[in-house]
DNA sequence: TCTGGGGTCCTAGGACCC
DNA sequence: TCTGGGGTCCTAGGACCC
């Protein structure tokens, strides 16, 4: 079974907030981009990464909320738990979706499988007020794409014997795990259905898609390849952080402290999954979209950002060109491992390492209690020349009076610390 | 969908080893 | 020093997902 919550960002809050239902409803105010919206608001023509004005402009009545993400994944966490009733096997898929396993739990439920599903679903309208649609079949592929079908309050069942009537209706880049150039490539061959793809041999699928195609192709026939797996994710394999700035700026000491920003967020993500890195990738967008990095290896896995600023200051150095307008930064930290406390290496002052390793606590904790970058390195702050200065002054200003001077002497602090970069690629 | 942000997985080819 | 044969690991980049 497949699990979808219907309109999910907008659907929460008109369960938390009852006078938004049957208004059209979009969040994505924090961004100035429609990131959801509610079907009242669908059915007035606006659409996803609409931009906020124009969907203003399709209806003047809208109702535009920033994202509140707490509501949204306490929400989804307590759709998981009611699934979790029926069946302990139960994939998390993404925040308003789930896979379920029923096999077997027919004779525990006296009921076929689609009286199952749609109690569940039903249960999960009715618990959380939020509008959701189920799927059913043989296979995960199978099982999304029938949850897709009908929506909102949907329920549909593929059983075995008529797959091939469902799959007919179904153009391959529905089908999860074929994307626009996937779908290109089929079209040219001729496969525009689902249907047209399980018809092939599976050679010409294997010598097509490759792997993937194998294995969709066998999904797509209800023979199940994919398991749901019910482990939680607790990790991650690489952490970013990315950031659009408008207007584009070709002022290196802005372009640096909004890198250093990213870093920042970077790290308390890092810390806040007991996670450390041993590599770093920082990125450019220009103005025109090209997007190019650079990577470097550290010699030990570090939990914070104020270990690593002057690295990050040669690794910007090496690909910042001068007259060059920048439209993002954004850094990637990978070669994640557990943070299993202070590791001592030689040639290191272990004093030193404890204070830091105190200060990024401490400073958790505060942002924490207090919220995010209550407290955070003058690293991120632009002391260039445009117009952006007064602005960001004022910020020092308004945020710490009393120690504006010592947040401003990054030279001398940054110079003591940083740790050997053992490679650089370009 | 002219462009926001955060992720994962697969593959081809190179480097290197015995 | 060259050639044959077999294998692993790493990386860059593509493609896809929500």
């Amino acid at each position: 079974m497949h699990l979808d919550g219907d309109a999910f960002f907008a659907s929460c809050e008109q369960a938390v907030h009852p006078e938004l239902k049957g208004k059209p409803v979009i969040t994505g105010m924090e961004r100035n981009i429609v990131a959801s919206m509610s079907y009242e608001a669908k059915a007035t023509g606006i659409k996803r990464a609409l931009p906020l004005w124009e969907a203003v402009k399709i209806c003047p009545s809208v109702i535009c909320l920033p994202s509140d993400y707490e509501t949204y994944s306490l929400i989804s966490k307590r759709m998981f738990s009611i699934m979790r009733r029926y069946t302990p096997t139960v994939e998390e898929y993404s925040i308003d979706e789930a896979f379920a396993e029923l096999s077997g739990l027919r004779r525990l439920y006296r009921t076929g499988y689609p009286n199952i599903a749609e109690r569940i679903r039903k249960h999960v309208e009715r618990e959380l007020d939020i509008p959701a649609s189920a799927g059913l079949s043989l296979t995960k592929t199978l099982a999304k794409l029938a949850s897709k079908y009908k929506k909102p309050h949907g329920f549909t069942a593929i059983p075995g014997y008529s797959i091939h009537l469902f799959l007919k209706n179904i153009s391959v880049d529905k089908v999860t795990g074929i994307g626009p150039n996937t779908t290109a490539l089929l079209n040219k061959k001729g496969v525009f259905t689902a249907l047209d793809y399980v018809s092939k041999t599976k050679v010409w699928a294997k010598s097509t898609l490759g792997k993937i195609g194998v294995e969709l192709w066998h999904e797509l026939r209800g023979e199940m390849v994919y398991a749901i797996n019910p482990k939680e994710k607790s990790t991650y394999a690489s952490i970013s952080k990315t950031k659009t700035f408008t207007p584009p700026s070709g002022d290196y000491a802005y372009v640096k402290a909004q890198l250093f920003r990213n870093a920042e967020s970077g790290f308390i993500k890092l810390r806040r999954y007991h996670l450390r890195t041993a590599r770093l990738i920082i990125q450019l967008r220009e103005q025109d979209f090209k997007t190019y990095g650079i990577e470097s290896d550290l010699s030990r896995p570090i939990t914070s950002a104020i270990e690593i600023f002057d690295i990050l200051e040669r690794m910007l150095r090496s690909i910042y060109q001068a007259s060059v307008q920048y439209r993002q930064t954004g850094i990637v930290l990978a070669q994640l491992e557990e943070d299993k406390g202070l590791q001592f290496e030689l040639f290191e002052s272990p004093a030193r390492m404890i204070r830091m390793h105190r200060l990024a606590e401490s400073i958790d904790k505060i942002n924490t209690r207090h919220g995010k970058h209550t407290v955070h390195s003058g690293m991120g702050l632009y002391l260039g020349r445009d117009s952006r200065k007064n602005e960001m002054q004022r910020e020092i200003r308004n945020t710490l009076p009393q120690r504006k001077n010592e947040l401003l002497r990054g030279e001398t602090f940054r110079q003591r610390l940083g740790i050997p970069v053992v490679k650089i690629k370009v």
